[in-house]
DNA sequence: CTGAAAGCGCTTACAG
DNA sequence: CTGAAAGCGCTTACAG
């Protein structure tokens, strides 16, 4: 029976009110210049529009194998971060034809797990998963995955290829600007145990102190999640007699907390101590005083993602590029250290 | 030809291996409470394991005439609000055993309608769209929609239900609170034009101001979209001679120009001029002076459009429940006014 | 409890 | 330039 009365008109609908085959009314509706007669595609045409025909994507994805879409695994989206990385992934995938279908994890790695599980059900033509925490640790690797994937983030994983930015460079980088400024009394905000990224700019700043061959203090204040945390340790610190005088935060959110705790134990800011952020949010230029930051290229990142992968969709090779490199943001929480 | 020894194994390639036919296949691996004799469950379970089995969701979906995917249109993720409330809906989907597919707009109207062109044709069982400026200005009807759709934002629209904040009532409280505080002479930081929220949050505002009988000024400061715009007006009017003593800003967003402008132009907050903003961003408790702000529940109400949404999936009735509510958030950018 | 078969709505060699 | 038919990988009455 057919079932032209009820719900979404089909393709044989189609075919039969224009006076067609199917595979006509096919080609003409999906194939854009497969040759057919000028005045049967108008017959098409004329018969889709007016049934309100809208082609179903699960039967061409199914008789096509394959969806155009892929898929994007991120811990959250509330943070700016991941924010600006997501919007360009999108904006990028679009524009080579293919849809974005998004993930969160969380940061969980079961649940990472669980959404890989489903976006390969659905699947997708292939995957971008971004690192949050530790989440390439245990990624599958390439063979169980089973399809193009990559990877943003820190770690190398499996041999899936991996858009990266120069962590340890731009912790070096920070350091060694704060260090031209005159100090020597270092702080390092941060959360070590969870994120790499934090660990790798950490440790380019305690190269750089190292290298200098000159005496420096450096302290790491560890296990701060965000601006609560950070706020928190700092208002101690200054409690207890806070030694150092440049404080580098692990992110801008680490950084406007501790800008806020300052503020509140009276120290000022760049007077007394200096503080650095990395990532660069908007927020961080309209705090007063303005924070200094490493510019973290997330959009780029992204964009760069979804390029090699519609590489290997086309199945050309993916030349590995050269790590991101972070920009200092020179503005007005840092300044020459004191004495 | 068989095709189990290429690609991914399919249903078929179970059945064979687990020596049953793909009906019952099918039912062990989809219907977790067919009654299967439990030998003949467990051979067609080692199968799939073996195999590596993931089911097709595709073809699932197709035979099934459903996908358990709903569409989510948001104009941006890299405010706040939206990412808050792309995140709740995520979550509350999936506790609904469903799946978010997210598409990003841009604000553009143009591309509102591509997407849900695009959500239509990937048959999702419903949609989720959130207004941004003008969004859902001549959005397509329930019927032309010819699906479940909840919308979320300001504007009703061809009889879809809608879920929404009160922002009248939130813009008349925040007045409200500035008033009690002696200020008489205020200004509205905000973008009229183009997002329905602002509108209203001003009216509420000019409601209030008007409803007491007694004098005062106000000011639109009209045409801002951001912290960037925001700061230049107030930095502006700084320098010709401020009137206002408490600034109301459309969003935090807003607000925090208004105040990095304030603290560069000498004005002492909450001393000499009082600020407030909408939404509560994370960051708002962490600039210093910390903002005073009406609290949108962003969250609540992308649990709720999911919750509503669903009632309509399983064919119940939706009943319209009331508008949220915002809730003051006080600190230290509002004080009293001055003389 | 199990299986044969039709159907979901497309696409695409293959043959005219 | 056009059509008949097989196939994509599932689900689900229907009949045993």
């Amino acid at each position: 029976m057919s079932r032209s009365t009820s719900g979404t008109p089909s393709i044989r609908d189609v075919a039969r009110t224009a006076g067609v085959s199917v595979a006509t009314a096919s080609r003409v509706m999906a194939k854009a210049n497969y040759p057919v007669a000028e005045p049967t595609r108008q017959k098409v045409l004329e018969a889709a529009r007016s049934l309100g025909f809208v082609a179903n994507a699960l039967a061409r994805s199914l008789a096509r194998a394959r969806t155009d879409i892929i898929g994007v695994v991120v811990p959250v989206l509330i943070n700016p971060y991941y924010a600006a990385m997501v919007e360009a992934i999108d904006q990028a995938a679009r524009e080579h034809g293919l849809t974005m279908l998004l993930s969160l994890t969380g940061g969980d790695e079961r649940r990472r797990e669980a959404v890989i599980d489903d976006l390969l059900a659905r699947r997708v033509d292939g995957l971008i998963v971004c690192a949050g925490a530790f989440d390439h640790q245990k990624l599958r690797s390439r063979e169980e995955l089973g399809m193009p994937a990559v990877l943003i983030g820190q770690q190398a994983n499996n041999g899936l290829p991996i858009i990266r930015t120069d962590n340890r460079r731009a912790g070096h980088d920070a350091a060694a600007y704060l260090w031209g400024l005159g100090h020597r009394r270092f702080a390092y905000l941060t959360s070590l145990k969870t994120w790499h990224d934090f660990h790798d700019r950490g440790r380019g700043m305690m190269e750089f102190l190292a290298g200098t061959g000159v005496p420096y203090e450096a302290e790491i204040m560890d296990g701060l999640f965000g601006e609560a945390d950070s706020y928190a340790r700092v208002r101690q610190e200054c409690d207890w007699g806070l030694r150092a005088t440049a404080l580098i935060a692990s992110t801008d959110r680490h950084a406007l907390g501790a800008l806020a705790a300052l503020a509140d134990a009276g120290r000022s800011v760049p007077g007394e101590v200096s503080v650095m952020g990395f990532d660069d949010y908007v927020t961080s230029g309209f705090v007063r005083p303005s924070l200094t930051t490493m510019q973290m290229l997330a959009a780029e990142m992204g964009r760069r993602a979804v390029e090699m992968l519609k590489r290997q969709l086309l199945g050309k090779s993916a030349p590995q590029r050269p790590m991101l490199q972070a920009t200092l943001v020179e503005r007005g929480s840092t300044g020459p250290a004191a004495g």
